[in-house]
DNA sequence: AACCTGTACAACCGCCTAGGA
DNA sequence: ATCCTAGGCGGTTGTACAGGT
C-alpha cells in the first residue's frame, strides 16, 4: 500500500518562495491562526502543499524567530545539547528560543562541526578524535551508521547521552550540566512553554491550538525578527493583500503594539 | 571579466507518530 | 484493534552567493 502523498502535487509550486507568496501566508496565518495545514494553502490561495506552508511558516516566517548567526551562548548551548540529545534537533531547538530545528542543523553541519574538528573533537562522540577515531565510541557510532534511523538515534541516546529515558522525560530532565550559565539558555528551557508558545518548530505547532492568537503579543517581545521590512509589510504598503491596520486593530485589546513594528 | 569552487541555508523528501474515527 | 490522516522530524538536496584563480 503506497503512502499517499501529503498533497495533491500535480499544479502545485515548488522552490523558492516569492514575496507575494509570503505575505499572503503571513497575512493568512496572522489573521486566521494556525489550524489545518492542509487547508492553508488553499484558503490562503496558495499553489503550494500545506507541508511547504507549514515548514516556510516555522523555519522562516514566524515572528518570534530570531535572524542571524548564534551567539556564541548559542553555540556553546548547542554543544553541550547535542551531546546529551544526539541529532534531535527540534529538542535542541526547543531549548534556544527562536531557532528552529533547522536553522540549528544546519548551523551545526556548516559552522560548529568545523570548530569541533579544529579543536580536535569529534562532533559526533564528542571525544577527542584521537580517542575518537580508535576507540570504543567510535566503533559504536560506526556500528549505529549501520543501524537504521530510528535505532540509531536509541542507541545514540544510550551512548552519548548516557541516558535511557524517553523523549518526555529527557527534555525536562536533560538539564545542561556544562552549560554555560544560560542567559538566553536558559530562559531557554523554563521559559520556552511558557512564553513563547512557538519557540522551536516543534514547539510552536503543537503548543498553540488552532486559532489560537492571543500570545501574539508575547512574540512580538523577542528582540530578534526577520529581517523583511516588517513595517511597510503590515502597513499593507508592500502592495497585494493589506493586513497592517486590521491586525493592529484586532490586536489592540491585548497589547499589540504597532511601535514595535514601525 | 569570466570561470570555478566552496559555503550557507532554504526547501524538499520520506518516514514516523499521535490522535481520531 | 485497526486504519487513516495531519503534523512533526531528521536527512538530504538545490541554489544563490562569495571568494579565489
Amino acid at each position: 500500500m503506497g503512502r499517499q502523498p501529503c498533497c495533491e502535487k500535480v499544479g502545485l509550486k515548488k522552490g523558492p518562495w516569492s514575496a507575494e507568496e509570503d505575505q499572503k501566508l503571513v497575512s493568512f496565518l496572522l489573521s486566521h491562526g494556525q489550524c489545518c495545514w492542509r487547508l492553508v494553502p488553499k484558503l490562503a490561495g496558495l499553489l503550494r502543499c500545506g507541508k511547504s506552508c507549514r515548514l516556510r511558516w516555522t523555519n522562516y516566517l514566524r515572528p518570534d524567530l530570531k535572524r542571524g548567526l548564534l551567539s556564541e551562548e548559542e553555540e556553546k548551548l548547542v554543544i553541550d545539547l547535542h551531546a546529551q540529545l544526539g541529532n534531535r534537533w527540534s529538542k535542541i531547538a526547543a531549548r534556544l528560543p527562536g531557532r528552529t530545528d533547522n536553522e540549528i542543523k544546519n548551523h551545526w553541519n556548516t559552522h560548529i562541526k568545523k570548530k569541533l574538528k579544529k579543536m580536535g573533537i569529534d562532533p559526533i562522540t564528542h571525544q577527542p578524535l584521537s580517542l575518537a577515531q580508535h576507540g570504543p565510541l567510535k566503533q559504536q557510532q560506526q556500528a549505529r551508521l549501520d543501524e537504521p534511523t530510528k535505532p540509531l538515534a536509541a542507541s545514540q541516546e544510550g551512548s552519548v547521552s548516557g541516558t535511557g529515558a524517553n523523549d518526555k522525560e529527557e527534555v525536562e530532565e536533560a538539564a545542561p550540566t556544562s552549560a554555560p550559565p544560560m542567559g538566553v539558555a536558559c530562559s531557554a528551557a523554563s521559559s520556552a512553554s511558557a512564553v513563547s508558545p512557538s519557540c522551536s518548530s516543534s514547539a510552536s505547532a503543537s503548543a498553540a491550538p488552532p486559532g489560537a492568537v492571543v500570545d501574539w503579543p508575547d512574540l512580538f517581545e523577542m528582540d530578534g525578527i526577520m529581517d523583511i521590512d516588517w513595517a511597510s509589510f503590515l502597513s499593507g504598503d508592500g502592495g497585494g493583500s493589506r493586513i497592517g491596520v486590521d491586525l493592529f486593530d484586532h490586536y489592540s485589546d491585548v497589547g499589540f503594539d504597532q511601535q514595535v513594528w514601525m
